[in-house]
DNA sequence: TTAATTATTTAGCTTTGTCTAAATTTTAAT
DNA sequence: ATTAAAATTTAGACAAAGCTAAATAATTAA
């Protein structure tokens, strides 16, 4: 099947969006890939034309079987990719998604499978994502919940949504990233605000919109 | 300037075309592209309203110098990543043209600046032409001929056309590759053959068309 | 259950890069 | 110096991917 990038964005998207078997809705697509809503329903009837997604008008959309074997494949690309470029090019984290994002759409197994094999075969990327291997099998995330959800006092940060550079700069600037071990002192309800300790600093506290982006599981 | 990836290969396309300060012909330049000489001239308004070539309709085409810098800038990119594809994840000097293709359209100075590094600043690519540096400088080749026009009897292969994997397929397979000494025993007028010696094997004849995708220069 | 709101789709237009066929200009040959 | 051939450009069309505005369907609220 050959995609172009915008094909394999939607996909992607889709993928990301998709919960269990819900139907992930035009308006939401149209969010994620920063468009409208009726770009997407276009698109929606080509990739339904090409068998990657179910669709029927004013019902969502559902990647196929062969949609999430793709979908998977480019996330494959995109992670390791971003591998590369901490592990190799000494980029930090937040700097990363941007390019990922333009390098992930080189189609060639063969360039893809050998990168994984230069860089080890890593099974997690830089923000702690899961890497699917070859044949789109993935370690199954370790449980882990939003900082803003969790209920233990001590935790380790497991991962990061790498969407926002200006998140990840600003966890960097605080010295927050993946393995780092951190206590939640309170939760103000009142301002939604968190106020944690990391060790040897003092505590510092942050908004929940910053808190749901970073997972966490007990230590 | 934000160009497309139509118009970088445009670009790209011009510059390698381009024979001192003689202007390159749409013929050349859609033959070159694999397409309609009606299309080059609709990208040539484009490409001149950018001010990256200089364009008078029945005139040709001639770089300006943005044009030029930007030319560069691509093959820096497309060499670069042949050298990673070769020296980091050996794949073979035929298979890497096509990925770089792709590759080099992925702009970003950080990226293409640290992968130099990361590749120790290599100055020539696996097909021995030489990478331009981030400024556009470019170490001038030394000088060399095609085989088919060389004069002297001992010579090293200095480069080889990128253009054909079919020819570098070929030349692996006669173990003929960058540095490789040989000697011309004889050039057949009549059917346009040439009789090489490589060192420790039994002589070869190849085309004159394979003969000048391959360049020497005197041992 | 009807009305209002929200979500989604349709229709028609735009841009990029391509094409074919026809017209025009340049070059080469007699 | 004409004329024939080759090269180039113009005109008009198309596909991909997006947009806006208007129409329609689904959902929510009164």
């Amino acid at each position: 099947m050959n995609l172009t990038v915008a094909e394999e964005n939607y996909i992607k998207a889709i993928y990301k969006l998709q919960e269990g078997d819900q139907a992930v809705t035009t308006n939401a697509l149209a969010y994620e890939l920063d468009t409208k809503p009726a770009s997407v329903t276009d698109m929606a009837k080509k990739l339904k034309e090409k068998k990657l997604i179910d669709y029927e008008k004013y019902q969502g959309i559902t990647l196929t079987p062969e949609g999430r074997k793709t979908a998977l494949q480019v996330v494959r690309r995109h992670r390791l990719w971003e591998c590369f470029l901490v592990d190799k090019l000494s980029f930090s984290w937040e700097e990363v998604h941007e390019l990922a994002e333009e390098l992930e759409h080189v189609r060639s197994e063969k360039l893809i499978n050998r990168l994984s094999d230069f860089l080890g075969n890593p099974v997690i990327d830089p923000h702690g994502d899961p890497i699917p291997d070859a044949h789109g099998r993935m370690a199954k995330p370790r449980p882990q919940t939003p900082l803003d959800q969790a209920n233990a006092k001590r935790l380790v940060v497991t991962a990061v949504s790498d969407q926002s550079t200006a998140l990840l700069a600003f966890l960097n600037a605080k010295g927050i990233k993946l393995g780092t071990q951190l206590e939640i002192v309170a939760h103000y309800e009142f301002d939604n605000s968190i106020e944690i300790k990391m060790k040897h600093l003092s505590s510092l506290t942050i908004s929940e919109q910053v808190a749901k982006n970073i997972m966490v599981r007990p230590l």
